[in-house]
RNA sequence: GGGUGAUUAGCUCAGUUGGCUAGAGCGUCUCGUUUACACCGAGAAGGUCGGGGGUUCGAGCCCCUCAUCACCCACCA
């Protein structure tokens, strides 16, 4: 077949990867479902171990979205973790997901509802239901177009949405088996609210920043006096139920148990004493809201405080004296502010700086409000998941977010699971609505919530209209992904890890584990590899209003997906957030192409070789067999392809090219087991460029082994696979020789090798690296094309004259019989020469002065380690036994060269 | 207020139990159309590893301290 004459990414990738999914080699090839081909009625999956399988699931995209370059990450970190694992040759399964996104597909829907004029309280929660499904599926391909061209690996015939029937079922079993061991319970608690969207928040979804405030002193009076407390927002003053001092404060001493007069109304309010009260502060004294403020609603439970509500759920004023009913938050505070100086009680205003929460989509200040909702007791189930935390069940990369993870669950608060969107999974519980069967339950738990009014034993019941939180279902995620189920067998629960990205651990994975142990019994997952945030090219956060966002699908296009995926994963760690390097992709993208005319090369090569007939191709064969090749232990014979391309090392150069890649191999196979996706990469990078091309390459162009060229170049391309996986799919495809899909393929052996000539090719290098520096630095231009080489008594230079002639690209190599001429290369252990006239040589004498100090100074250094003789004493026998002999060859260097000096 | 992470070449970053003569990519400079590749080849310049102290034969790495930046958590009215 032939190769195009570059690499055109654009031109193979959509259609490898149709390739791919058509052929079935993204699903695993152990099933979920119980099998048994020998009829003795146990299921044959049972002899599986965890080392058969490998399983992750995808945190599932927003299904109405595009992708951003978090998921590009996610995406290149997860399918090189399953390719990897697949040419491993484990049973990989890799789960796609797609997300319903409550609130932020609600808030796309309800954007585009007011577009067309309608608000959402035109319609109610059935039809609203369905409005954002049809607008869902109508966007959801998108998002399944782009995972498909950043190259995921994934089995899209168990790709789960999270309003999947399966996933409300499991939901919904949860939910009654909390309901049943009493967990949930509907509480009246003051909850995040946005009085934009209407809707109430957990606390992990509130944003707090730091702004510019006043703090106003105003005064509270009673008979003979008054008392004067801070407050941030005066406009709540009308549902203080009392002011608190600390029970240690003596300037309050006689107030406490006393009433004063509520400003602006004609209540009395008690003054009470409470720990929340800080005496350093302001006053000392505060005033108590507990309908408003999370603090205060403690104070209140505490004494028994009335909560009297005076903001709406819209944002306007309720409960107030006339004139300030209906009035915005805005509008009101103002007023009181203004009828409060009028009536001389305004005492005091300073600026300050004060923690404000904010709807982390909207911006709009949360309203503390006081809501029935349902909320989960998560003592029991945080205590749990700690237990298996501690007991190191998880293995968490980066490490330090265990702890981080378990100090969350000890301080835990009670989860509100109940929103007021329509768009999720509906609540199925039912309120009591025939009031005079009193010995019915309040609520009761049922699944007909397709039904707004149920009826059970004569009792009349309607449905709660809101919805889960989103963290409620998709805490079930490993578990509905993997079918789990109870009693069955299903050995990729628990998945070997869970990838996903740093910001949500607490959202997320702190859920993901709570529930999989209270539903399973087991941890969800083996390990966590958190990713931290994808920034900008000067480190800043991307966000659509600073204008700095990336879009993947753009780097695809430019550079294509593999450049895009070992761009995006060079020089990334765990849990830590990192700027996103365009050079990078760059980077990748000249590898693809470096390794495309690699491939190139060796399959003319290949072609000129086996198209000399019959003859050719024997002769290899003959050889092979003769000679008593070292061969790669292909003792396996399920393995294909690779291991039977048996080949032998010939000349020099080959034993050298099987050590570095035995090495290579093992590096990024210990860097995969480790999660270090960076620099498995840089490995294969440095080993594919530096090393296979650089020298092993064009070394073979004298040579021609051909079965080491075709074995060599299989592993190269397996073990690149995992990062860039269409380049070597299309490669694959391309060559002469090779069969099936590289994607299935199994990960290469070691090669063979001799230690000695290999660690002899290192003194070739050397060789050819100094004549080449040394040829540069004479003056003039063309050097390598002027100057021969000589060499004196040197045997490896003698037998391996033709390769340094042809790395050196000098014209002539030869003996010079006993006598030296020309200028000596600066090398201690080898005797060569650059046949160059006098005058030249004289030119030089500058850069060898030069040279002889730097290598001078190197000794110096390595001198007075020796001269210390606590080093000689103390540091391993090794390493000074190393830096003796180093010190004799520079040693030996430079008395070459101040010998060369003094001839000139 | 508590916590976490960062600070290494012009830029983006590696540097895993202390042994380093501190690396890579991109950029820069010099030379080179050598039949895989100019998305290339060869060579080079560029860093007192944020400051200060300590432990050690030896510190980019460990300890203390300071500074700067980023993020997270928390009820400061």
């Amino acid at each position: 077949m032939k190769f195009a004459s570059s690499y055109e990414p654009g031109d193979f990738e959509s259609d490898i990867y149709a390739a791919w999914e058509a052929s079935g080699v993204f699903q695993p090839t152990i099933t979920t479902l119980p099998v048994d081909n020998d009829g003795n009625g146990e299921d044959d999956r049972k002899v599986v171990t965890r080392d058969d399988v490998y399983s992750i699931v995808m945190p599932p995209p927003n299904a109405n979205g595009n992708l951003h370059i978090g998921h590009g990450l996610t995406i290149a970190l997860e399918d090189s973790l399953i390719r990897f694992h697949r040419l491993r040759g484990q049973s990989a399964w890799y789960v796609p997901g797609a997300d319903h996104a409550g609130f932020e597909t609600w808030v796309v829907y309800e954007r585009a509802l007011e577009k067309e004029g309608h608000t959402r309280f035109e319609f109610d929660r059935d039809e609203l239901y369905s409005r954002v499904w049809n607008f869902v599926a109508e966007q959801r391909g998108n998002m399944e177009l782009q995972v498909r061209a950043l190259g995921a690996s994934c089995a899209w015939g168990d790709l789960t949405f999270t309003l999947d029937e399966n996933v409300v079922d499991r939901v919904y079993t949860t939910f009654e088996k909390m309901w049943n061991d009493g967990l949930i319970y509907r509480g009246e608690k003051l909850v995040n609210f946005c009085p934009k969207h209407q809707t109430a928040f957990a606390d992990i979804e509130v944003e707090h920043e730091d702004e510019k405030g006043s703090l106003w002193d105003i005064a509270y009076t009673y008979d003979g006096g008054e008392i004067v407390v801070s407050t941030t927002r005066p406009e709540t003053l009308f549902g203080d139920t009392a002011v608190a001092v600390n029970p240690e404060d003596k300037r309050y001493k006689d107030l406490v148990g006393k009433t004063v007069h509520l400003p602006l109304t004609d209540r009395e309010i008690p003054v009470i004493t409470d720990e929340h009260a800080d005496m350093e502060y302001g006053t000392g004294a505060v005033k108590i809201t507990p309908a408003h403020d999370f603090d205060d609603f403690e104070v209140g439970n505490r004494h028994n405080l009335e909560r009297i509500q005076v903001i709406a759920e819209n944002g306007t004023m309720i409960n107030v004296p006339e004139a300030y009913d209906g009035l915005t938050t805005t509008e009101c505070r103002k007023k009181v502010l203004k009828d409060l100086k009028e009536a001389g009680l305004l005492r005091g205003e300073k600026s300050i700086v004060h923690s404000v929460s904010h709807c982390y989509k909207c911006g709009t200040t949360i309203e503390p409000t006081l809501k029935e909702q349902w909320f989960i007791d998560v003592k029991k189930l945080a205590a749990e998941a700690i237990k298996h935390l501690e007991a190191g069940e998880i293995k968490f990369h980066p490490e330090s977010k265990q702890r981080i993870l378990i100090n969350y669950l000890e301080n835990l608060k009670d989860w509100n699971i109940s929103r007021q969107i329509p768009w999720g999974i509906a609540i199925p519980m039912f309120k009591k609505v025939t009031l005079e069967a009193t010995a019915a339950p309040e609520w009761i738990f049922d699944r007909r919530v397709n039904l707004k009014e149920i009826e059970r034993a004569g009792v009349k019941y309607v449905r709660d209209e809101d919805t889960f939180d989103t963290w409620f279902s998709s805490s079930h995620w490993p578990i509905v992904c993997t079918n789990w189920t109870e009693g069955v067998f299903n050995p990729y629960y628990p998945l070997d890890v869970m990838e996903t990205g740093a910001d949500i651990l607490f959202a997320w994975v702190a859920r993901m584990i709570m529930m999989g142990v209270y539903v399973t019994g087991e941890v969800p997952f083996k390990e966590v590899y958190l990713h931290g945030l994808v920034l900008d090219a000067h480190g800043k956060k991307m966000s659509k209003s600073k204008g700095n966002v990336i879009n993947p699908m753009e780097l695809v296009a430019r550079y294509g997906s593999d450049a895009f995926r070992l761009g995006i994963l060079r020089g990334r760690s765990a849990g830590m957030n990192q700027a996103f390097s365009e050079n990078s992709v760059i980077a990748g993208r000249n590898l693809c192409n470096k390794l495309w005319n690699i491939s190139n090369f060796i399959q003319t090569v290949v072609d000129e070789s086996e198209g000399d007939t019959a003859r050719g191709l024997s002769e290899v064969t003959t050889e092979n067999e003769g000679v008593s090749p070292v061969t790669t232990g292909a003792s396996d014979p399920s393995r294909e392809s690779v291991d039977s391309l048996d080949y032998t090392t010939d000349h020099m150069g080959e034993d050298w090219i099987c050590r570095e890649l035995t090495t290579c191999l093992n590096d990024v196979t210990e860097d995969m087991k480790n999660y270090r996706f960076a620099e498995a990469v840089e490995t294969l990078y440095q080993t594919i460029w530096d090393k296979y091309a650089d020298w092993f390459i064009e070394s073979q162009k004298i040579y021609k082994n051909i079965p080491l060229l075709k074995k060599t170049l299989e592993a190269i391309l397996i073990a690149l696979h995992p990062f860039a996986p269409f380049v070597t799919e299309a490669i694959w495809q391309n060559l002469s020789w090779t069969d099936d899909f590289i994607i299935t393929k199994d990960w290469p052996n070691d090669f063979k090798f001799d230690a000695i000539t290999a660690e002899q090719f290192e003194n070739i290098r050397t060789i050819v690296s100094e004549v080449r520096a040394t040829l540069q630095a004479l003056p003039g231009t063309n050097n390598a094309k002027k100057y021969g080489l000589l060499y004196g008594e040197d045997s490896l230079v003698e037998d391996n004259a033709n390769l340094i002639r042809t790395l050196t690209k000098v014209p002539t190599i030869n003996s010079n019989n006993g006598q030296p001429k020309g200028l000596r290369v600066p090398l201690a252990n080898h005797e060569l020469y650059l046949d160059v006239p006098e005058k030249v040589i004289k030119e030089y004498k500058a850069a060898l002065t030069e040279k002889i100090l730097n290598v001078g100074r190197e000794l110096d250094a390595l001198n007075a380690r020796m001269a210390n003789p606590s080093y000689v004493e103390r540091a391993p026998e090794h390493l000074v036994k190393e830096t003796k002999e180093l010190i004799f060859e520079k040693e030996n260097l430079i008395k070459r060269m101040k010998q060369e000096l003094e001839l000139i």
